[in-house]
DNA sequence: AATCAGAGTATGTCCTAACAAACGGACATG
DNA sequence: CATGTCCGTTTGTTAGGACATACTCTGATT
């Protein structure tokens, strides 16, 4: 007997019921409930035990195959993926990862300006000639161990931004509470050697290694709305995550 | 008047409709003919005017905002994202990035070897002890330049390898030849320095910086396939890729 | 005994049909 | 003039059905 899935949905929920169903397997799997390499009941069956259409069951198990957490083969089934997987990259600030991790980062703004834009952030951000932009260098650490050091351009006609909120918040949490709602980001990542200026505010040797990202990101009315560059300590920070096919 | 998107679609075709209308639109967007910024009709409009139903032309846009092509926004609409969106990373091997890119890439293979695993190879690939696997290191160049220092673990109940192969192919291509479907890989990317013996065959110096991979890539049937681990040389190689929310 | 054909099964694609929810602008109201 | 309400538009969610296609296994044929 296959594993009884005994999710639990709530039609009066204003979760989506597609939704419901990737928490409910996503919690069975992380648990445990549902082991590594096991095959899950056929679509139809599923939807059938939890009274919903096939086609509610299949979006589910789309995101959870994206995600991957499953694996689908015509003819044969869907399987539990039996290697641990990672959650993948997802559109989130440092500060998210790492309060989310548990840990408790603190920032430093070394440096904060609202100036006119040069002509790489204005292409970066497609804007017009001397449109001005919040301009900020900030250091981050963790328990006191100095892990990021993030340069950042964001345009100034969303929200207002400040010193002391990049202290005690991230930058995407506060551009999420001044109304943006970001919907994806282009990055790039490579590796560079610290030089004189970022070895000592990371608190390490010139010459280590450093990753570097490159980042911007694009909102749901299409905006380029930041900008940034930032390095990492590479012997403490590293980006991962999965790739699914399709 | 709106963009007419003469797209021609073939119901004859193997090719999915809705993966035709992924087709049409990206060219369109890639020729110009859909300008970034610009506002795509409605999805029932659209689906009526190619004679599909709106499920399939949304699954179709859904697949164009998952690679970060498109926005939408409820009530109001779908729009081109302005920036120009890299292609997302994709479970590909280095070698067919670059074939694809229209490089030519020569392999070296430094090592090849039919082995027993060790006890890491068989954490990642679950393997039994006793189990053997191919391991080959290869230096991979471009233009006569090395870019790339690659070691793999590969399991050997799959298909043969040998090394006359993985001078002229990439690995990928040859184990979707032996009947491998993959599905999601893992990966982690970091930084380090290079070392003594890193240095020389990447025509580099000691100390200067490399961007690190690690990946592990799973198949339709659930199966760890491979493990790898990478190191690229930092000046010429970076990561790029799209983040989509949600 | 080995090979091939077919049945059964599960996912993949596609359709019609509704209703819900969010957004933006127009209009009415204080 | 400012604010709130309503309404049309567009995407978001859900249902139920039908057929296609790929894979596995089993039984028949050579």
């Amino acid at each position: 007997m296959a594993n009884q899935l005994r999710l639990s949905i709530d039609r009066s929920s204003p979760v989506p019921l597609y939704h419901q169903v990737v928490q409910g397997i996503e919690a069975a799997i992380h648990t445990g409930l549902l082991e590594p390499g096991s095959r899950l009941e056929n679509e139809i069956d599923l939807a059938a035990q939890l009274n919903l259409s096939r086609p509610t069951m299949r979006k589910a198990m789309d995101e959870l195959v994206r995600s991957g957490l499953l694996v689908r083969k015509r003819g044969v089934g869907t399987q539990v993926v039996s290697s641990q997987v990672r959650r993948p990259l997802e559109l989130s600030s440092l500060y998210d990862d790492l309060t989310n991790n548990g840990s408790k980062p603190t920032t430093e703004v070394l440096t904060f300006a609202h100036i006119e834009a040069d002509a790489p952030t204005r292409e970066a951000l497609h804007l017009a000639t001397g449109a001005k932009v919040y301009h900020f260098t900030r250091l981050r650490k963790v328990g006191g161990k100095p892990l990021a050091l993030m340069e950042n351009w964001v345009r100034d006609d969303i929200t207002h931004i400040d010193e002391d909120l990049l202290k005690t918040q991230g930058l995407y949490s506060i551009l999420r509470s001044g109304g943006v709602n970001f919907r994806l980001a282009t990055q790039r990542i490579g590796a560079v050697v610290a030089n004189d200026y970022q070895a000592p505010l990371l608190e390490t040797e010139p010459g280590s290694a450093l990753v570097t990202m490159e980042r911007t990101a694009v909102d749901d009315t299409g905006r380029n709305v930041e900008t940034g560059h930032h390095v990492y300590r590479g012997d403490s920070y590293s980006f991962e995550m999965t790739l699914v096919q399709r």
